[in-house]
DNA sequence: AGCACGCCGACT
DNA sequence: GTCGGCGTGCTC
């Protein structure tokens, strides 16, 4: 017997399948998708079995010999196998990278520490003599209506005893696993869909299309139709997967799917330690949870029969991996996911589709399905726009006297504020304090991004630079400055407007620890706090009965994000902040704080007019040549060497324009993180509405570089950011 | 990735 | 002479 291996390691020169042959002793446990111990040169790796072959079908004579089996569990079904390679292909990354991509660290294939199984002790009935004492009997009788019984019951009556039936053999100890997490299904809430989500899950269920876009504004109740769809899947002997952007920014979503399901449900996502997850994963793998919820990774979950796949808040950027390689869509995969099942439906939901996703649906390419109105026809929540042009002379702080006064009118009702501070993205930009300009490139229309390293303002698209100024073009003041504001100065601020304020922080810094986002939660909903004050994170999801006022200290900042996706992150973002408002008898408001009071993205924010945004933003994209009009790659070109680094990118560029005559080539520029560990990046970006030879001139590209140890390259299909 | 081999400069 | 730097090739 012959096996076809891939090794862990991820590197181009060598991600293929290698051979090995089997040992007599190992032959019986072989299958395809476990992991095997294997020589590899002169060090031991892990790898999967992706192909099993006879003797006669290899002609190289001298092969190695496995060296061990992992463990006997199928890790890469038949399923996970198509898709790995599937994903290969749309990424160019490594095959293995692909297939590690989809599983839980306790299963990737790489040298580790086991992480144990965890069991409970039972006992099950041996041969029963005639005579036993009374504890004894007791003890016997719990077999009645039961083949095992567990240690812990037993020993609640009597230890000894248990002690003298299972040295007779009377009982015999067997070991059952546990699962580390356990959800239980807790009393049902009757909950009867509004005419509105009917007619949506009526349309679903009678439909052939493979992927819908529900577009429904927040507090529709999108999650009532995931619940009913699945429902109607689970009747079917289906299963069905539910990505969130970040499931533990959604403990609300969580409690509601096991209020409803039990422990039909497994959760997969970052709060869990390695090994609940693994734990999760083999309880997905066995049948024993028939729906999984969880962040990007969760599509991989290796559950049978699968019929549905739900993407909630769709426009979310966490759905693409961005950061490493894969750089793989989340989105794209589950359609892909979805075919290699039979009649299985791709539902993507969100109060704010994203516009590639919603030219999509109108196109006909996707099936719209629109909710229209919140539950309970509560109204949408009134938004006022506060021009801090106008108020920058009498502001306290960051506050206007408009949101200040508000806060405090509420504090007064006991009612609950959330304040959310716009934080801007990873790359600094300058603005002017006085009048919120910002310095944006002439040929790109972004904002120009701050180096330090040459100290100067430089487009991250083109490669355009300009020299710092310390007098505003606009308002002729010489007040330019890079300084953001965190949410500790606004807390300390409040905290002098308003004292005595009870105030709970909430960013990505006070949440890193497991439970701390929930505790916080619970906390602000029991009354503990007055104000939620947080960065993005309290836009997400949340649901709490007493908040009638969302401020918004500052608007804009996200607005100058050097991305062109930067006014619909801010659309989105206001919106769905602005849906925290209100959300149960009481009528809700919003209050904006914006330099920009006549930016498309905001006015529409104010008027909850998604598609007026959506036609606004479909004209500057089609005029700038950006998706979803062009599809763009990003190839990110890096070595410790900057001449190099630099020179290369250019040979790339020159290269690529010779051989991609039907796209557009820009760069290479300096990436975002222009020098990071010493190491240099600039990046090339390719946009191209068709070009049918991309893929095979990219894969050529990888191969002369695969052997270049001066320079890397990597590349971004469609990146979420720059 | 990680290791060996082999070619070249510099130094006990 | 020979130690070690690094460019190159190979791993079933």
């Amino acid at each position: 017997m012959i096996v076809g291996v891939l090794v862990e390691l991820s590197n181009k020169n060598i991600d293929k399948q290698y051979f090995y042959s089997v040992p007599e002793s190992l032959i019986k446990d072989i299958k395809v998708g476990i992991r095997v111990i294997v020589p590899f040169g002169y060090q031991k790796l892990e790898g999967f079995i992706v192909e099993i072959k006879d003797k006669n079908e290899i002609e190289d004579i001298d092969l190695k010999e496995i060296i061990k089996i992992v463990d006997s569990d199928i890790i890469l079904n038949n399923e996970l196998l198509k898709l790995g390679k599937i994903m290969q292909e749309k990424t160019l990354s490594t095959l293995i990278s692909c297939y590690q991509a989809m599983l839980p660290k306790a299963l990737k294939a790489q040298k580790k520490t086991s992480i144990a199984k965890k069991f409970d002790t039972y006992y099950r009935l041996g041969n029963i003599p005639a005579k036993l004492n009374a504890p004894q009997t007791k003890i016997i009788n719990l077999f009645n209506n039961k083949e095992l019984v567990s240690r812990k019951e037993i020993i609640s009556i009597s230890s000894s005893s248990l002690k003298t039936l299972e040295s007779k053999n009377i009982l015999i100890k067997e070991k059952k696993e546990h699962y580390r997490l356990k959800y239980n299904k807790t009393l049902e809430r009757k909950y009867t869909l509004t005419v509105e989500q009917q007619k949506i899950v009526d349309e679903i269920n009678k439909s052939n299309d493979l992927i819908y876009l529900i577009h429904g504004v927040t507090g529709s109740g999108k999650t009532e139709v995931y619940m009913e769809l699945i429902e109607g899947v689970l009747k079917q002997d289906k299963t069905a997967i539910v990505l969130v952007p970040e499931i533990s920014l959604t403990p609300q979503m969580i409690r509601r799917f096991t209020e409803k399901f039990g422990d039909n449900i497994a959760a997969i996502h970052s709060a869990l330690s390695e090994g609940e997850k693994y734990d999760e994963w083999r309880k997905i793998a066995r049948g024993e949870a028939k729906i999984v919820i969880g962040a990007r990774s969760a599509l991989f979950a290796p559950v049978k029969n699968l019929g549905l796949i739900v993407i909630d808040e769709e426009h979310s950027d966490t759905y693409k991996q961005d950061d490493s390689n894969p750089r793989y869509d989340a989105k794209e995969m589950a359609i892909e996911r979805c075919k290699l099942n039979s009649s299985c439906k791709v539902i993507l939901g969100s109060a704010t589709p994203a516009l590639d996703s919603y030219a999509k649906a109108k196109k006909g390419i996707y099936h719209l399905l629109t909710l229209s109105n919140r539950v309970n026809k509560r109204p949408l929540p009134n938004i006022e726009i506060i021009d801090m042009n106008e108020e920058i002379k009498n502001i306290k702080g960051h506050f206007s006297d408009k949101l200040l006064s508000k806060i405090k009118e509420k504090i007064e009702k006991h009612e609950q504020v959330i304040l959310l501070l716009n934080r801007r993205g990873y790359s600094s930009y300058i603005s002017c304090k006085n009048c919120g300009y910002v310095f944006k490139c002439p040929n790109c229309d972004i904002t120009l991004t701050y180096h330090k390293y040459t100290n100067n303002l430089r487009c991250h698209y083109c490669g355009y630079a300009e020299n710092i100024v310390t007098i505003c073009p606009s308002c002729r003041e010489n007040a330019i400055s890079s300084l953001g504001v965190g949410t500790e100065k606004i807390e300390e601020e409040l905290f002098s407007l308003i004292p005595d304020v009870k105030i709970v922080r909430m960013d990505f810094d006070t949440t890193t620890k497991k439970g701390s986002h929930e505790k916080i939660i619970k906390d602000f909903r029991d009354h503990k706090y007055d104000i939620l004050l947080g960065t993005q994170i309290v836009a997400k999801g949340l649901d709490f009965e007493d908040v009638t006022l969302v401020g918004v200290i500052n608007a804009d900042t996200s607005l100058n994000i050097p991305d062109f996706r930067s006014s619909e992150t801010t659309f989105s973002l206001l919106s769905q902040v602005a849906g925290r408002s209100g959300r149960s008898r009481k009528e809700g408001e919003v209050v904006l704080q914006t330099f920009n009071k006549n930016h498309y993205a905001i006015t529409h924010v104010k008027k909850h007019d998604y598609l007026g945004f959506y036609n606004d933003e479909m004209i500057i994209r089609r005029n700038l040549k950006y998706p979803p009009f062009y599809y763009i790659v990003y190839i990110r070109v890096s070595s410790k060497d900057n001449n190099i680094c630099y020179k290369e990118a250019l040979k790339i560029k020159k290269s690529l324009e010779k051989y991609l005559n039907e796209a557009i080539i820009l760069g290479p520029s300096a990436a975002s993180l222009f020098k990071l560990n010493n190491i240099y990046r600039y990046g090339i970006i390719i946009k191209y509405k068709r070009q049918d030879n991309l893929i095979d001139i990219l894969n050529k590209m990888i191969d002369v570089y695969k052997s270049n140890r001066k320079v890397v390259i990597d590349l971004n299909f469609n990146p979420g950011h720059f």
